[in-house]
DNA sequence: AGAGACTATCGAATCGATTCGACTCGATCG
DNA sequence: CGATCGAGTCGAATCGATTCGATAGTCTCT
């Protein structure tokens, strides 16, 4: 019987019974609030290692208290999906560690788009906050927003009370596709992570950018034909990973040698790494014939090449979420911030091939 | 002024008020629980709507149901590094899966070991999963006990309250071995999980497993040295990631080719991946000089070579962990699980160099 | 028409704490 | 010596729901 399942719940009043003490009192020596005698603390102490109490009920606690103590992490689709990029795991972690020095937890929530019942109506967070780039809305806010519950996002969902990291994410594709253009490519190509719901890896008619739900990918990708020429054939990807990064580029690259593009601008680093894999498999060198950008300048062991990509700090950018949070959970009203990023020049491109210049 | 800071919060009292009926009944028309006239749960949805009562507050609930619908998912360290390996991933994706379709969230917490304070003391949760192999105990586990919150993990922590997934983890390192063994190779070596506290990748003193303090980590390395000829060298990887796997196999290939192994086994695919690519540096084929194994079975698109592996389904190990989780809160008293693991041979081994046979 | 069953509703107890205001008792002060 | 103060303790209100048992009314069956 290592189970003494007749026990009813110890609670704080059984151990303030034991003690001699009220419930208050024995509260007071829990919680640290309030001044209690050395000698009360003591036994109120004993008298709860006797009984096996492990403490107030976080529940009760956090009810009277009014906070949980934990906030949502919310992010779309699987999870498999979502962390499967390391960008995604390094902005979580950058998270992870802000809200842990301020003693909160995450609650990891799902917010399938097919589900029609809230996961948010039955869990009690302080906040709420979308880490990675999603849909431009979802229901949850409306519910989030009835229950003043303070939402802070990285670009989505669109919303007034969502308080937002703010990446200009169209002016940093355009750095991309300059870097481009300045290296003499005049056939350039965009590969888009999706755009919305997922839809096998096609040519993009770019009229349907209009619809995309992901705002940030709509807006690299106008970043992106903002400069380069008109017609360039856009790509969106079915998900943002190596394998469909390898299938767009096959769609780009496996063409007439004429009308190859021979700079591939991608919204992410590891859909470059995946457009690089392609080239390669089709004999093309990486420069020197293709030039490719990235996006993210994310860690890739693997990949031997370098990769040219806007630098985007996933930890910072994660740690200054947490930020906002703990902020937004003091009673501030804290500002959506700008988040800067940088073109970092690698090994994935070079001057166009045929083209003259240094 | 698009916040109303000034209105006390609703609560279903000021619901039933405006709808002209008791607290109970208005309880009754969100919890859909008893029987409850149309017209009168239609005044009540109104009065709600007419208020903004965004539905019962989850902290209230808990408390009188005496459940929170969270669990608490317990990785060690930084989800950064929990997170990095693709099995983990994985195993996480069946899990959540299975606690989604009960309704369940994941409140996620790191349990740092340096870390005084327990992170559960705050948080009302209804289980508790270790999902990852970590340290053979914890002191979180103590507290858990106390509270009698079930406890579910993947061989760690060590002990009678934690209901287990079980794998023969000394037996699948021994079938790797066995297969190297019977493809003639006589010089194997080893490379290793971390065993305990990150420590620089090194070799290591076969006398130390006795103090390692990951369990998986040591059945997997004595499983290797069953079959291993005695004295064959095993490296300890500082962190299980590709860069750590070229690490450790640059302590084993770059030695005099007398003695140089021409089978490793690696405690998982990450590590054996950074081993495929230490070997291809130094010039070495795979297989030809070198044949490696992996663990866990997990797809790196990046790898051009399909690993020889101990297949270990993480999605599907990850639901056998829900579904333990799920029982325990049902009541039952679920027994630890066997979980099934075989070989997969791929093309990164073959026949010892030198010997002969088909 | 009266017993029995069922529906709809309500009041009160309860979940397990935190916290406010009041009270007691010595010690300090003028 | 009486007023004041602070430390230590306690009782009661409160957080916001769920749920049990009671009650009144309606319908069915014989």
């Amino acid at each position: 019987m290592s189970r003494p399942r007749q026990t009813r719940k110890v609670t704080l009043r059984d151990v303030a019974d034991r003690a001699g003490v009220s419930i208050s009192t024995a509260s007071l020596v829990f919680s640290g609030r309030g001044p209690v005698a050395d000698a009360t603390a003591e036994r109120v102490r004993g008298a709860a290692s006797d009984l096996g109490y492990a403490g107030p009920d976080p529940l009760a606690s956090s009810l009277r208290q009014g906070r949980s103590g934990t906030v949502a992490v919310i992010v779309e689709d699987r999870l498999l999906h979502a962390f499967r990029d390391p960008f995604a795991l390094a902005v979580l972690d950058g998270l992870a560690q802000e809200l842990d020095a301020m003693g909160t937890s995450m609650l990891l929530l799902a917010d399938h788009a097919d589900s029609p019942d809230n996961p948010l109506a039955a869990h009690a967070v302080d906040a709420a906050i979308f880490p990675l780039c999603g849909r431009s809305d979802s229901p949850i806010v409306d519910h989030l927003t009835a229950r003043h519950i303070p939402m802070v996002g990285a670009g989505a969902p669109v919303h007034d009370e969502v308080v937002h990291v703010v990446i200009d994410e169209r002016g940093a594709s355009a750095t991309a596709t300059r870097h481009l253009v300045e290296l003499g490519h005049t056939r350039l190509a965009h590969v888009t992570m999706p755009l919305g719901a997922p839809r096998p890896t096609h040519t993009l008619d770019v009229d349907d950018l209009e619809a995309a739900t992901y705002p940030d990918s709509r807006e690299r990708a106008l970043g992106f034909l903002d400069l380069a020429p008109h017609g360039s054939p856009v790509v969106e990807a079915e998900h943002p990973d190596v394998a469909e990064g390898e299938a767009a580029a096959r769609l780009l690259l496996d063409v007439d040698p004429e009308h190859r593009p021979t700079g591939i601008v991608a919204q992410s680093d590891l859909l470059a790494a995946g457009v690089v894999r392609a080239a390669r498999a089709l004999g093309l060198a990486v420069p020197a014939d293709v030039s490719v950008t990235g996006f993210d300048g994310v860690d890739l062991p693997w990949l031997d090449t370098r990769l040219t990509t806007i630098e985007q700090p996933g930890e910072a950018k994660g740690r200054l979420l947490g930020d906002l949070t703990r902020r937004a959970l003091a009673g501030e009203s804290p500002a959506s911030t700008p988040f800067e990023v940088r073109l970092r020049v690698g090994d994935s491109t070079g001057r166009a091939p045929g083209s003259s210049g240094a």
